[in-house]
DNA sequence: CTGAATCCCTGCCGATACTG
DNA sequence: CAGTATCGGCAGGGATTCAG
């Protein structure tokens, strides 16, 4: 997103992407909300920060999720570093999902959201 | 998105949201990213973090951002309880926009955004 | 100056079917 | 078991136009 302004303790004083006038793909606030992006995203993460996974036992975990957006989701985490696939050999095919030392470090991001949103005056419907 | 494993200090532990198995609304993690969700979202939101705006200002800030899109990120951000909207008597008409508490209280989740996005391996381009 | 209404195009996601 | 291929519906967002 772009920011700077946020209040950060001293660092990243002069970053550029802190003044962008526009959405970028560079900005790391923008970087974060496309690992995180689309329906059942962050769920996927939480199971996995549970522990690894199956592709079957996401499904189990997640049972209303389509395959397609299941290897839609997993794809999209793998590029975006969080995710890392073990395939091992033999039959029938097995194959772990876990989440990289990276993809771990979504644990804080997570719970900052999950703690502005159980944390106040959510929606104002009327005033 | 509906966590819990996160890691809380303390609280929370039996959020019935932490288990869910499918995406919603009332989860906090949702909450929070869908008062953030849409292109341009952040980038107004870090702007009144700078301070209260008025209409104009804020398209004077971000150029290409139609007025479709900045009235609905607007609407948007006012349902979540985000920023709040002052209108003045007078003419001609002058209204300023400003983050309610609540709103401030993004910072901390932007920068934990910036930080995880700055922070690491981000893409992986192929291997 | 501060918006709301409309149009259209694109991309997301869900369901289904098929492959290794 | 672990996915990919395809299709259709729907919502998001940009440009333009109109209104208070």
């Amino acid at each position: 997103m772009t920011h700077r302004t946020v209040g950060h303790p001293a660092g990243l004083p002069d970053d550029p992407h802190a003044n962008v006038t526009a959405p970028t793909p560079a900005c790391p606030v923008e970087i974060t909300l496309a690992a995180l992006h689309g329906r059942w995203t962050t769920l996927v993460v939480r199971e996995l920060l549970r522990g690894d996974r199956s592709y079957s036992e996401l499904r189990a975990a997640l049972p209303t999720l389509s395959d397609k957006v299941l290897s839609d989701r997993l794809a999209q985490l793998g590029e975006a570093g969080v995710v890392e696939r073990d395939r091992r050999p033999g039959w029938p095919p097995r194959v772990r999902y876990a989440l990289t030392p990276h993809g771990h470090r979504l644990g804080p991001v997570l719970q900052a959201l999950w703690d502005w949103g159980s944390g106040g005056p959510e929606p104002r419907g009327r005033g």
